[in-house]
DNA sequence: AATGAATGAGGTTTCATTCAT
DNA sequence: TATGAATGAAACCTCATTCAT
């Protein structure tokens, strides 16, 4: 069976190739700007080969946007498998958040943007299911995370961990691009000037730790 | 120039014609599959006519969103002009939001892709600034409501109104989308069902008030 | 009946004035990309006006067209009027068709196009009488000037008058606009360079001169 | 390399196929009339289709433009490959014109609005130049057909075979066009009914054939 | 007479997607 | 597998022309 892996081996390489392109073009002009025709020019492919491995515009939208989670998850995973106490690894999570926003803005943006895209994808392909998996995973670690703070007593015994990961999971992904949204609108008072997304999310994610944390144990505020 | 007044007013009430016209369309088909033959077709008028109004199908999808934004402000005002104390008005805007959600979801959805369609909006066509306002007379009001909080002792004196009312408004405009897009994943894990939106948006909110209501008055928690 | 007089003569005015717009642009941007809309503008008027005094925009086209024929007719009747002989009137006439070319070359492309928008216009629209009107006339000017000729003998007596008439006319009126097109091409053999539509147009005319010229008064060849 | 050819040839083919359809619709409806819908239909493609092989109406228009010169040309080369003598070669030119106006009425109406249509196209579209090229090469076999009636005898030594080609060519091309127009109106003067388009040009021809015959081999008239 | 608004019509363009080979 | 060609579908855009006032 040796021919058949490597058949599924290059398979699986030209798929990423192809994603490569996209996201590069992706990146460059925007989904909405890119053709299917810039794609394929990058990939060296007729548009008709990107059909073979894609079934949509959309759906190499989504492979990316799994990328992008998996990335995210990977800082997450490091955060969950540190030392740190449940409420220093709630920080750390916001950090790691900000520091993909950060170090990744192309795919933080195609994250925000992931809700247009997923409604126009057939509902077998696959790509889906990679992203709800990715959600999922994201979700139980940050669960894990609160769990672990009230085992650790870091985090107050009433916090519903399931109630706060959805939560903060969601906010996550869709705050910061509207805080920045919001913020990029011409405001016509100027008082606003001072701020910038990072500081706002900073803020609003202080307030909730600061609710959730251990009173014990003395959380800042 | 009685005559000149009218002209006027006929004029803004066939551009609302029209907008309502896009309305029941995009609503009953989605942005993407609604064409602008459809949308003349509903308002009894021509193609050429719409874009005597509206230079681009985005255009429109702008337009509703701007009675998207007016609806939520004024139920914020609504909320703004009550005798109930600042943490009190806190709650209401929340309410508000989460009503505005459930009596109009298509507006909501609408709000929700905003981000998609003002890119691709010609930058001196009137409605982008249409929206500015609304957003910013939106950030205004909560900001009040919050400077009145604090002046009324049922907010903590140390909370930024500003960063706050940013923080609420990003929130509320991405935040709920973005649990739904979560929740509607189907997920492997099926302990999750038992939540919906509301909830986890409710929560989620309760924990903020928490932090920036006054513990003298008495908070809950 | 002084107030009809009145009337009629300000209508007459004020569709000359549309003329004159139509005039200005046209000559600046050429009759395709002219629209009714920028002539409206340049007349001061609304576009709905100008179909007041013009049913069709060929018929602005045609009207200049007749201020063309007009130009040209005054300087033929110019020549008529001289007291050279018939072979010398009929070089003058070549030499005042060039001399429009030059002189008026708008007014000259104006004419080469007639053929085109001729087509798209009502049957009963003045305008066409009126170009009809000043060709015929040219023609018995060129008419006359040969039998002129032929009496005082500087022409041979065998020419028939309303064949070369029509001839030469036509041949005004089509060869120039069809030499200038032809030596516009870039041509690939460049032994052409030396020439220029002006001479061209001379050269063929001499040789028509040279044969209806009397022999007897020894034309040159 | 016989499948890239075979593709080569089918392109062509294809192409020529659009042309053929644009021929048909343009002879039966006229250029303005003529829509690229059904054109398309015409050529059972779809419209898409049609702008894959040729960019704007117009295009279409010259494409037919260029098989009119190539009939033109056709006649032309048959005349100067006959045994005659150079002055009855120029008089095979002018049947072998009234011949194409007689025998194919659409393509010399193509031919005489063609600058109506070389205007509104891309420079860079490939028909320009093959519509100089054809132009250019009548052009150059009037010219020899000149220089050998010049070597034979049967043409005056004097004349200037270049200003001859381009005079007849520009003439051929114009004037026909032009004195049917003058024809086509109406005259007041019922005189001129006599007078077919045919008669006139042949006049006018046999003029300068007699200026430039040899008039020791014996010119006519 | 004058005009603002409307519109029928079709050119132009662009794509995502499919088909035949 | 790969691809060139085809295409359906619309957005986009522009105008001459007409209509209601």
């Amino acid at each position: 069976m040796g021919i058949a892996e490597r058949k599924e081996r290059e398979k699986r390489r030209r798929k990423n190739e192809i994603v490569n392109a996209a996201e590069r073009v992706f990146f460059r002009k925007g989904f909405d700007l890119a053709t299917m025709e810039d794609i394929a020019e990058d990939a060296e492919l007729s548009k008709a080969t990107l059909y073979l491995y894609f079934h949509k515009k959309t759906e190499l939208c989504l492979a990316i946007t799994v990328r992008s989670l998996k990335i995210l998850r990977h800082a997450f995973e490091k955060v969950s498998q540190s030392q740190a106490s449940g409420i220093d690894k709630f920080q750390q999570i916001s950090d790691a958040y900000l520091q993909f926003y950060r170090d990744h803005l192309d795919y933080f943006n195609i994250l925000a943007n992931f809700r247009n895209h997923s409604s126009n994808c057939d509902a077998d392909s696959g790509v889906i299911d990679e992203i709800c998996e990715q959600n999922d995973q994201i979700n139980q670690l940050i669960t894990h995370i609160i769990t672990r703070g009230i085992e650790d007593r870091s985090i107050r015994a009433g916090v519903n961990p399931d109630k706060i990961a959805y939560a903060l999971w969601g906010q996550l992904s869709g705050l910061m691009p509207n805080i920045m949204t919001s913020i990029g609108m011409k405001d016509t008072v100027n008082r606003i000037e001072q701020f910038n997304p990072v500081e706002i999310f900073e803020y609003l994610y202080a307030l909730i730790k600061n609710s959730i944390a251990n009173p014990v144990r003395g959380a800042d505020n």
